[in-house]
DNA sequence: TTGCGTGCAAAGGTTTTGCATGGCA
DNA sequence: TGCCATGCAAAACCTTTGCACGCAA
């Protein structure tokens, strides 16, 4: 039995408008915790939503970076379908790549059909360097 | 200046023979640790030698699964040319498993001359299900 | 002899857990 | 009234840092 409270509504509204709260899409626990802290939320409870929220499915959980802190999306309707989004990320600046890529979708297949392995893009991030780093790097 | 020490020894033959000691070529922290402790190696130490590697562009660190621990991994010679390794990581066994794949060459050159980014294979995990895993689930 | 490398212990940061209390059904 | 959810604090966990000593050059 589950049930239904504050905190619940309180974490998810968060993750949905945690783009319009100065920071990207991508949120790691301690964001939320600070974020809610004004509700007296525990970051215990925080923990533990999240958690529940990945096993559900509703939520994805990925480790990007050098540090230890997970980050955590919101998953949303139609990303099911067809608007998967990739992740790069830039191992000198540190900037969260959002992309939408066909080529990417048809990678997956190829893994799925000859490698039998049935990638889940939420989790897989590409870890690389960026157009502007490069630049930088010449 | 830098001086040649037995621990710096001790952990790259660890590295380097890791697959014979029951671990997968995955590697971690802890793992190292626990070898050689025997030794009367400190963790600090450890520590100290695979960031030390990281730099030199001798060990690849790389993040795999739930837990926070990273993962380390000597690059062989030849990966620097064209035996590149993919690494595949199922999110219900936890398997990982390492694969070498002209497609996905193709589909880092892609990033690279579309979307200017490039890819480092070496940091790269696909997360997904395993063949083995997907048969399970039906 | 110089100063880097080492080992221990302590600190730092993130996540988990125990327990008494509070709130939903 | 039951019992899950919460919040606090403490613990667990991985990693980094400070410091005195040891060892390579």
């Amino acid at each position: 039995m589950e049930y239904k409270t504050k905190q619940q509504d309180l974490i998810l509204d968060f993750l949905k408008t945690a783009k319009g709260q100065g920071l990207s899409e991508h949120v790691t626990a301690i964001d939320v915790t600070d974020g809610l802290k004004k509700y007296g939320m525990g970051k215990a409870t925080v923990y533990r939503h999240l958690e529940r929220l990945v096993d559900k499915g509703i939520v994805n959980k990925y480790f990007v970076g050098e540090n230890a802190s997970a980050c955590f999306e919101l998953i949303k309707e139609g990303d099911h379908q067809k608007e998967r989004c990739y992740h790069c990320r830039c191992e000198q600046c540190g900037k969260l790549i959002h992309l939408h890529c066909e080529e990417l979708d048809d990678i997956n297949q190829h893994l799925e059909s000859e490698h039998g392995f049935l990638v889940n893009p939420f989790r897989t991030v590409f870890y690389g360097v960026c157009a502007e780093c490069q630049k930088g790097d010449e």
